[in-house]
DNA sequence: GCCGTTTTCGGCCCGACTGTTTTCAGTCG
């Protein structure tokens, strides 16, 4: 038996909190291969649960952190929904140990210490003591860090985790355009999973350069987007914004910059492993520096330390910490898709449907986006929620843009559909209709509960349709808000490749496809399309982040289609 | 508990900051 309630995130929790346990045991080097291992099962698109149904214990143990023996642990929980190990420990320590690790400044040891002393097994046991003052009474704790605590309660109840990098970004360049003025600052940058383009952001990491540590600290910490101050020193401040999140910013050394930046943007996983290759070839690598024989050998940029490790340079954007060390050993990392390449944008509402604005302003802002063409794509008539298209009011709007297509200069607007798949997998448009366009987008917005084999049989037979040729947010997920459709990715992805249909890397809130997907896809020679789904003119923005996500999925320039000017796009999708 | 261009045994990432202490433990990134 499988249960397939079992998620990863719940098997990751579950690793997550043994670590903790052992952390608080002071049992060494275990706790980190359990940490390591939750990490992975996190990174991983496909359920455990299914993974374990498709090829056993075989397809577990393949996976990076994970051994024989955390297999079977995983397998007994898919089995059984329960781990005895694990029961164990919770018998042994019953109080809960990831909730109140989640306060900062609170680990697993100080957790344990709470429950040994004061029996507090939750948050609420927590903050009860800490009003009553008895933390401070506790050998080693004292007034300051029953404050600390109460605050960390306090901050974790109102703020709700990981947020979209769409709402964050914009939040730490104001920030760090605010920085750059400060006098004597020469560099600000934003590190951390930002700089990584992680699809959650959980802080918000800053890195300068001044000759004025002092006065750069004191601004920053003054700054009116700060609600408190956490920690100032003399090279380093971390804060709580007004807008519920908490960042860093350091000072660093000009020298010792690249060695920084490469610290700071991680991930940990990627950090780990440099570290380790450092060691193996007598050397030491840290925030300061590649260090051999306690000489600094490398450490002023980036290039310069992963030179030195013997390592082509790696974008920070595959920096998870898997198998691109390897490759860049073999010099085998391509040259990932440039940021501002995309000459075109293949997912544009306008007004005729859901969208703000019309095709024409549409058109006039895309152009400042360095854009030389659209495709306009709204919706079709099945979403009457959107007011979606029929064939009658197509063909009106293909006669709207032939007018407007006249009048722009360097601009060419596509004839284009959004065309909702319907149940059975037949599409809401006639071929006659469909017949007029430039280009033939569809994909699902209805009935998205369907059985994993229907959903895939649905999808598939759109794909099939000889005039279609782009298929748009193929999963269907939207970070954050929701699981993608019960589909089998692998039968979409060789499908794109036999019936020559393009899949779009949404760069709106969905980021759909899954960056899986997407090195999976460009393996098998399946072409993809970056787009905005923009349903107003300050959603071309997404482009931007649609490109962050094609190159953590590894896409080239030559896998993405829409950074080809319109006439040789327009080639590219013939069938 | 994981892992292997040095290894199937014997290794396992590094440093700043804070709070509570008189030299350090715990947390964090």
């Amino acid at each position: 038996m499988v249960s397939t309630k079992i998620t990863n995130q719940k098997i990751a929790n579950i690793f997550s909190e043994i670590a903790l346990y052992l952390h608080a045991e002071e049992v060494p080097f275990k706790p980190q291969a359990y940490e390591i291992a939750a990490e992975n099962i996190l990174a991983l698109e496909e359920e455990l649960s299914v993974s374990y149904q498709k090829c056993g214990k075989k397809c577990i143990d393949e996976i990076p952190g994970i051994g024989k023996s955390m297999a079977d642990k995983i397998v007994e929980i898919v089995q059984t929904g329960k781990l005895k190990y694990f029961d164990q420990l919770k018998k042994k320590y019953p109080f809960e140990m990831l909730e109140l690790t989640n306060i900062q400044d609170v680990g697993p040891k100080t957790a344990l210490t709470l429950y040994k002393k004061l029996k507090i097994k939750t948050v609420d046991d927590l903050q009860n003591a800490a009003e009553k003052n008895s933390i401070s009474k506790i050998p080693g704790m004292g007034t300051k860090t029953q404050r600390n605590i109460l605050r960390g309660i306090q901050f974790l109840k109102s703020s709700s985790g990981r947020r979209i990098i769409h709402k964050v970004l914009p939040l730490a360049q104001n920030i760090a355009k605010k920085l750059q003025t400060v006098p004597g600052v020469t560099h600000v940058d934003i590190a951390g999973s930002l700089r990584r383009r992680k699809e959650s952001i959980g802080d918000i990491d800053l890195l300068a350069t001044t000759s004025n540590p002092k006065q750069l600290i004191k601004t920053f910490v003054s700054l009116p987007e700060v609600e408190k101050v956490l920690e100032q020193g003399n090279e380093k401040a971390m804060v709580r914004y007004t807008f519920g999140m908490q960042g860093d910013l350091l000072i660093l050394k000009p020298s010792e910059y690249g060695a920084a930046l490469l610290h700071f943007t991680g991930s940990r996983e990627h950090n780990i492993l440099l570290r380790e290759l450092a060691i193996n070839k007598k050397m030491k690598l840290s925030e300061h520096g590649l260090v051999h024989e306690k000489k600094i050998i490398a450490a002023k940029t980036e290039k310069q330390v992963y030179t030195a490790l013997g390592l082509q340079e790696i974008p920070p954007e595959v920096r998870i910490g898997a198998d691109e060390i390897k490759l860049a050993q073999k010099h085998k990392i391509p040259e990932l898709i440039p940021y501002n390449s995309l000459k075109g944008d293949l997912q544009v509402q306008t007004d005729w449907s859901d969208g703000d604005s019309s095709i024409e302003e549409m058109a006039l802002v895309a152009k400042t986006f360095g854009l030389s063409y659209f495709a306009v794509t709204d919706h079709t008539k099945s979403l009457t929620i959107t007011n979606g298209l029929n064939e009658k009011r197509l063909l009106e709007q293909g006669k709207a843009i032939d007018k407007l297509d006249k009048k722009l200069k360097n601009f060419r607007v596509l004839k284009s559909t959004e065309c909702d798949i319907k149940k059975d997998g037949s599409l809401d448009l006639s071929d006659r209709a469909l017949e007029t366009l430039d280009v033939v987008s569809v994909s699902v917005h209805s009935n998205r509960n369907m059985e994993k084999k229907e959903m895939t049989q649905r999808i598939l037979r759109a794909m099939k349709h000889p005039l279609v040729h782009i298929l748009f947010h193929p999963s269907g997920r939207i970070v954050n808000v929701r699981d993608g459709y019960n589909v089998d990715m692998d039968k979409i992805i060789k499908a794109a490749k036999e019936y020559k249909v393009a899949l779009e890397v949404n760069g709106s809130e969905r980021l759909d496809l899954h960056e899986k997907y997407i090195r999976q896809a460009i393996e098998l020679g399946v072409k993809l399309v970056i787009s905005s789904d923009a349903h107003a003119p300050k959603h071309f923005v997404n482009l931007d982040f649609g490109i962050g996500q094609a190159r953590r999925g590894w896409a080239t320039k030559a896998d993405v289609l829409n950074t080809k000017t319109v006439d040789e796009f327009l080639k590219a999708i013939k069938k």
